[in-house]
DNA sequence: GTCTATATTCTGATAGAC
DNA sequence: GTCTATCAGAATATAGAC
């Protein structure tokens, strides 16, 4: 009687797993706020509700944490960023891809944030991704609109600037919140306010661009 | 002859004044690339050329320096960026306006990450100046192109988000600047990748307030 | 796997001589 | 005003019992 099957659905290294997550996702909230110099492992323990000898015992160290959490970061980008592809014609494709970073913004500005203050310190623990599949990535959307634009579908705008333009935008709403707050005179931001950035920055970009 | 004038142009507090600046600076340096916890008070010390507790004897603590390196960005603000005034038409503002936050990118990237650290922090530091002479100044601007809107200058634009596109755009450079460099393929941003920055800024902007 | 106790290092801040 | 010496507290990391 010591099967697994009669203890229920178990799982091997599922305590592993769920702890492992639990640790994950207090340090991305402490990091967004305090950095990483910032960030104590013990205020990370404490947030996850774990002995801090335990976080050692999952991540080999701080910087392990850190990695961790960044590499989770880019890893949510594939599961809910559209991507732009030369399959769709550039109003929709442009269209989805402003929707889903504005809702990136608004479901994970912590995840935003962190990413954003590795950015302005250099990028120090970023050097392979952006090095790798970052630039090959970057390299395949600039094709995409550089095709568009020889086709005749969208007027000839630099890509790599028109990129840039959109990622600033988008996440802007996440990265200076405080700011937004206070422009807009509310007390936090809500469904309404990215509903109305959402459509203002489509409207400029694809006006922009020639594509109404 | 103990006159001041006998000694030459001696003038009172300018050592005090020439120290304090010179640890502001090295401060500014230290900030925006480790932030605030990241900057210990020696590392600025050591980058001044001054024994670490004359740190503490121009500045009351390590907020008090901080809070001096806020200040002096804000101040900057006024000094470098051109303002949005309906005197004159949307075109040339809009362009003016664009052309000075992307030379601030170029010229103060250091001044612009402290910054945004500050904001992606939740901008403890600036609470008293997002709450006073920053909401005066961008309601002001709103009736700036509420009045261009409604004199039929310009396409009904969503003024407040019109503005978070802009500096989103521009400040991305200063902020992201290991991302553009890597999507560039280049080794550092030359004036020449911030021209053509402005150039298509004002190109999307322009067309998509219908101002071309 | 979990947790307590501790070693080691670093940081902000100050006292006090010059 | 300048600088050396030093303190008190905090942080990372690990050893070792359970």
């Amino acid at each position: 009687m010591t099967s697994s099957v009669a203890r229920g659905p178990y799982k091997p290294g599922k305590i592993r797993q769920q702890t492992q997550e639990k640790i994950l996702q207090a340090a991305t909230q402490a990091f967004s706020v305090h950095g990483f110099n910032g960030t104590s492992m013990q205020s990370i323990a404490d947030a996850a509700n774990v002995p801090k000898a335990n976080v050692h015992y999952y991540f080999k160290n701080k910087v392990g944490v850190y990695t961790a959490v960044l590499e989770n970061i880019i890893g949510l980008w594939d599961t809910v960023l559209n991507d732009i592809t030369a399959e769709h014609e550039p109003k929709q494709a442009l269209c989805d891809y402003i929707d889903a970073k504005i809702k990136f913004s608004r479901t994970h500005p912590r995840e935003s944030r962190v990413f954003a203050k590795e950015m302005l310190s250099g990028a120090p623990h970023l050097q392979a991704f952006l090095e790798e599949d970052y630039q090959r990535w970057f390299s395949g959307r600039i094709a995409v609109f550089t095709a568009w634009i020889a086709a005749g579908k969208m007027q000839p705008i630099d890509p790599a600037h028109l990129l840039f333009m959109i990622w600033g935008s988008t996440q802007h709403y996440a990265d200076f919140e405080p700011q937004v707050v206070h422009s807009l005179g509310t007390e936090a931001l809500q469904q309404h306010h990215f509903d109305q950035a959402a459509a203002t920055i489509k409207q400029v970009i694809l006006a922009g661009c020639g594509l109404e």
